[in-house]
DNA sequence: CGTGTGATTGAAATGCTTCAATTATCGTGG
DNA sequence: CCACGATAATTGAAGCATTTCAATCACACG
């Protein structure tokens, strides 16, 4: 969300590249970290703020229910943001990679749990100080919006790829975000890390582990990817999984 | 997500209160669109904004892909968000009602569908003048900060709902979520208005019609509800209602 | 070289989708 | 006010997709 003056583009054809992707961060680069904050803003956050290193995955960062005191940014390394629900189930809401903001308070709450995924360095800011800096600084305001309302955004693309995608299409889906991010994806062997085990993966496609498996199992038995290790896998036929993306679980409305 | 100094609670009881339910607009006034400005913005507002009054329901308020020129408030009705996905499919992603604001750019442009789904009333107000005005007081940009956050808490909420519950859970989440609302429960006749259609309601909740009209009819044979009819819905056993969302769909993970 | 965790596979049962056909409801014009 | 047509809702039945429980395999780490 850029909220700039509009765009003289009337776009239906344009909208796919539009709308969130995984990890589009690239769309507008003023989203990211480093350009959070006004070069002045920038030292006074630094003051304040601390890095913080993750050595283990695992690592809780915070957990739902705990009195919110920080902001965190990715500064290296996977987060992943998830929920329980009443009856204990856990539902991973979004992964968070560098250049991400996590941890803003809901009354003054977390109403999720962030946890490393691997290795990672966050960046730490106290609340109370960034927020009394944001009511004087417009402009920082409206770059956390922004960042609020990408994440809306992507929780958007999430609700459609959970309320209408099988789990073959979801999965597809996931690998094909992975491949646009240069982290975990080795163009020059085709080669994609898998940064979440089967179960996280079941718990942010919304399945089961075993089904993530199976469908795993089917993609390679159809030689559109291969699995080199469990984390490891080499895509084989980029354009046969986008068309996978594109077929239908549920007919037409009306 | 109130940007107020931290609350001083541990609270995983208070949690699920504190998490965003469909209708709870009540759990900060300062949300509505009536306190979305103060007094003296308020009539600056008034003069730049205006009503619109759409008669019929189905009506588009705006289509994705359009240049977004105005931001909406509804005063009266229900408006439906949702998005098509490539392949034509439509998901609905959110219920708009009184009180919320809907209708920010996004680069730009509207990437979500607006329409009525009942006869409405909306307070448009062109964007630009309101941008401006929003970098002049970071009073209105926190509120509009804070229903974005309200959004995406809300966006996280259905994910959890996609990407856990069966179709009787995510039905009877929805069914709970309208009693809360006296626009939609008459809690004299214990009697619920539902405000979509069968196929908006598949739409919404991820699945076919047919599923979720098998779905109504196995809560009545149940005894739980009672199809005055088709839109019309008397609650028999709220307590019963509640503990079917409570059960699992899928194991535990580990 | 065990031991534990994560990954994989099998098989049965369930839930959901889909196509097709029928019935109910609602708005509109007679 | 009623009949009519269009739209929405409902039901049946067959075929898949997914879940679930259980058992086995692979691998990393002490």
């Amino acid at each position: 969300m850029t909220y700039s003056t509009s765009a003289r583009t009337v776009a239906k054809a344009r909208l796919p590249e539009i709308r969130a992707r995984l990890f589009d961060r690239n769309v507008d680069p003023e989203i990211k970290i480093a350009n959070l904050l006004t070069r002045k803003q920038q030292t006074a956050l630094r003051t304040i703020g601390i890095v913080l290193d993750y050595k283990r995955s695992s690592s809780t960062v915070f957990s739902e229910g705990e009195d919110a005191h920080f902001v965190y940014c990715v500064m290296r390394g996977v987060v992943r943001i998830s929920r329980h629900s009443d009856n204990g189930r856990r539902q991973v809401l979004a992964l968070m990679l560098p250049g991400d903001l996590f941890g803003l308070p809901d009354a003054g709450l977390y109403v999720n749990t962030a946890e490393t995924v691997s290795p990672a360095s966050l960046f730490r800011v106290p609340w109370q100080p960034l927020h009394e800096l944001m009511l004087r600084e417009p402009e920082l305001q409206i770059r956390v919006l922004t960042r609020v309302a990408f994440d809306l955004r992507q929780a958007q693309r999430r609700i459609m790829i959970l309320g209408q995608q099988n789990v073959s299409q979801r999965l597809v889906s996931f690998l094909l975000d992975l491949i646009e991010h240069p982290d975990f994806y080795d163009e020059d062997r085709r080669q994609l890390t898998l940064p979440l085990s089967r179960f996280d993966l079941g718990d942010y496609l919304g399945t089961a582990p075993e089904t993530i498996v199976r469908t795993i199992a089917k993609l390679e038995k159809a030689g559109l990817i291969r699995r080199a290790t469990p984390r490891l896998i080499n895509i084989l036929n980029v354009g046969a999984l986008r068309k996978i993306c594109e077929g239908g679980r549920r007919r037409r409305r009306q």
